[in-house]
RNA sequence: GGCGACAUAGCCAAGUGGUAAGGCAGAGGUCUGCAAAACCUUUACCCCCGGUUCAAAUCCGGGUGUCGCCU
């Protein structure tokens, strides 16, 4: 049986680290599974794992991805996909690591994206035409569109996501299917059989570790990486720079605040980060937590992980 | 020492007679094509004691504390 397993946590915790040393234990190669890492040039900001690192072992997904041009959960699918078949091909064993919910999911789930509307002319144009409606008549106009076509999804979609409103209307006005209730139907995909890891801290040590690691970023350079973003045409629209370490930068350009104030800005936002993945992953059932905060030691955590990987 | 102002949640803060807005932090949660995104829920014996009143965070007196000014 094809056996890959899954390393999420949240920011901060020592993911890369650990992840490294797991695989380089298992004989195995890495698959990205954050959704900052995996862009070209944002290299300070997404605390990607640096040269040394990737050559102790193989990374795939890791700045790979312009962040000019659109990306989705459906490509990331697909290259993550790709990259795990190649990985089995050359008999090695995938260890997917990452801290992003949404594309752990759509590796672990069997999550179809085919059907969804591609990018296209319509596509945009209406999307844009939903989102000034909403500036012009208001959020709730909006989801009564929604509730007349599609009630069960208006019911389940509160009035102001409203990002969540327009692609549950798309969806129905482009393929003429409903928006289904997903999450009821998680199955686990065939393609392979994973073992999924957690791993943690306890809070206060994260949350220190966040804040250090913020102050590691800012020394490292970071404002100056978000100036050359900026100069390459990149702006605060782009995905990518909604990313945090990113925004607060920009807004600190723009002169909204004190450099202090934007450095205590993404320390906060990466803990409330940190919070909503824990959200996330503690939802997996079928998740094996290892709170390193409970190790006295490194290779005593990491040998506990290994153990429980190839327990059987 | 005297005079004055202020005292509401971890922080900021509205409320001046009818049973405590809001924001931030904190906590919990949602999540199927932008996800480091977008969004939801939740947190009060109103400094203390006494008085007036059917009713007081609100009015009165006294305490305590903070700040400002004066000597």
């Amino acid at each position: 049986m094809r056996k890959i397993t899954v390393i999420c946590g949240p920011t901060a915790v020592g993911k890369t680290d650990y992840t490294i040393q797991i695989a380089s234990a298992l004989g195995g190669e890495i698959v990205n599974a954050d959704s900052m890492q995996i862009y070209k040039f944002m290299n300070i900001g997404s605390a990607k794992p640096t040269k040394e690192e990737r050559e102790a072992c193989h990374h795939h997904l890791v700045d790979c991805i312009d962040p000019r041009e659109p990306f989705s959960v459906g490509k990331y699918q697909r290259l993550a996909k790709e990259a795990i078949e190649d990985i089995f091909a050359r008999g090695m064993h995938p260890v997917v690591s990452g801290g992003t919910g949404l594309y752990v999911n759509s590796i672990i789930y069997d999550m179809d994206f085919s059907a969804s509307p591609r990018d296209n002319d319509i596509y945009n144009s209406r999307r844009k035409e939903l989102f000034e409606l909403a500036e012009e008549k208001g959020k709730e106009y909006v989801h009564s569109i929604l509730n007349e076509i599609d009630p069960e999804a208006a019911e389940r979609i509160h009035p102001n996501n409203l990002k969540k409103v327009v692609r549950a209307i798309e969806i129905y006005e482009l393929t003429g299917e409903k928006n289904r209730e997903f999450s009821e139907a998680l199955i686990p995909t065939e393609d392979y059989e994973y073992t999924l890891i957690g791993l943690t801290r306890n809070r206060e040590e994260l949350y220190e570790r966040v804040n250090k690691r913020v102050d590691i970023l800012v020394q490292q350079g970071l404002f100056g990486e978000v100036q050359e973003l900026l100069d390459m045409g990149l702006s605060i629209n782009d995905i990518a720079m909604k990313g945090i370490g990113y925004k607060e930068i920009i807004e600190f350009f723009n002169g909204e605040y004190e450099k202090d104030e934007a450095i205590d800005l993404i320390k906060k936002n990466t803990r409330h980060l940190a919070k909503r993945q824990w959200t996330w992953f503690r939802r997996y059932e079928d998740i094996k937590w290892f709170n390193i905060s409970e190790y006295a030691k490194e290779p005593d955590c990491i040998g506990e992980i290994l153990k429980w990987i190839k327990r059987e």
